[in-house]
DNA sequence: GTCTATATGGGGATAGAC
DNA sequence: GTCTATCCCCATATAGAC
């Protein structure tokens, strides 16, 4: 394994300290400390935070997806990896102490002011529904017997509301309450 | 109508900002400016920027149950009622120009940091459950016939995750699906 | 490519006059 | 209770030496 690059140690102590403190209370000057260079080697690397933020975002939607591939590689049936869709979020909220969604909390946090940050995350959501909308169609060439639209969407919403509600409670439950719930929507 | 007492038009001065900018992103100058006072007279009602906070989300619940209550005042039958919150989360989604739910935004900007913020947002998605909660026990009196704890979870979570789309897409069609699906779990 | 020094502006908050 | 003046700190970003 090659020592870490300059540029990967920025991107990668600069994502934590978004994920965790924010955006917006994250500073230049915290994340030069943290990844112990000078303020102008970052910005010879990024030209702007902004550009730091896009990185960050990028890195983490490419992490999202490998991740899930690796977490569901083991399974056979589309029902099965629907369901190890909720349990990986479940992983990823707790090996985060809930900290929520990267995508989600920038949104909430840069509101409109940012279109290409705004664009980013609304195409990531849709990805992240349309590797449902595969699962399911995949599953329903099998026993065709459910609304695809409809089903995607409720998976969908109600996967995106445990995320965050677990978030709020810093507990697992919804995940919970919610597998049992797709459990119901695929038998 | 008396005239709008000094303390008032801050709140409501700050909380737009809030809801609009986010939190960290409003500064006290911009505050004072827009409120037209001085800053010695914000701190003179508000002994810190977070105090100001807390009158804001206290105030954004307030009226976010008085609103609901009046919106859904004439509907008759429990069931009616739970749509209508569908309906009333779509509305207010529309009028602020899909700008989010408030708790769930400041949730993502401050993380872990502000424990006291934490719990207020915790107890108060409680309380927006409660109600659901209670509309179904309503429901449930006359057609024994849903799981109550799971239908409960299931309501509360799409309306969450519907809101967080709706916030994502600028659009409100995750309140039109839910809404389907609700109406199917109701029937 | 990495460094230090610096520019410029804004942050939250306080003191004390009126 | 409202005002102005001010404190100290940190924000993002740039210039130019090495």
């Amino acid at each position: 394994m090659k020592k870490e690059k300059v540029k990967d140690r920025i991107i990668r102590v600069a994502s934590d300290l978004f994920y965790k403190q924010g955006f917006n209370s994250t500073g230049i000057n915290q994340i030069i400390a943290e990844a112990d260079i000078a303020i102008g080697s970052l910005y010879n690397h990024f030209s702007s935070k902004n550009e730091l933020l896009k990185a960050y975002l990028l890195k983490e939607e490419q992490e999202w997806f490998s991740g899930f591939e690796e977490y569901s590689a083991k399974l056979s049936t589309p029902e099965n990896k629907i369901l190890s869709l909720v349990d990986y979020r479940k992983k990823l909220q707790g090996s985060s102490k809930f900290a929520g969604c990267h995508f989600i909390k920038i949104i909430s946090e840069i509101g409109d002011g940012n279109p290409v940050i705004s664009d980013f995350v609304r195409k990531h959501k849709e990805k992240q529904k349309a590797l449902v909308k595969d699962l399911l169609v995949q599953y329903n060439e099998k026993r065709k017997s459910i609304d695809e639209e409809e089903t995607v969407e409720n998976i969908f919403l109600l996967l995106e509301g445990a995320v965050v509600m677990s978030t709020i409670n810093k507990s697992t439950d919804s995940f919970d309450h919610i597998k049992k719930i797709i459990q119901g929507l695929l038998s």
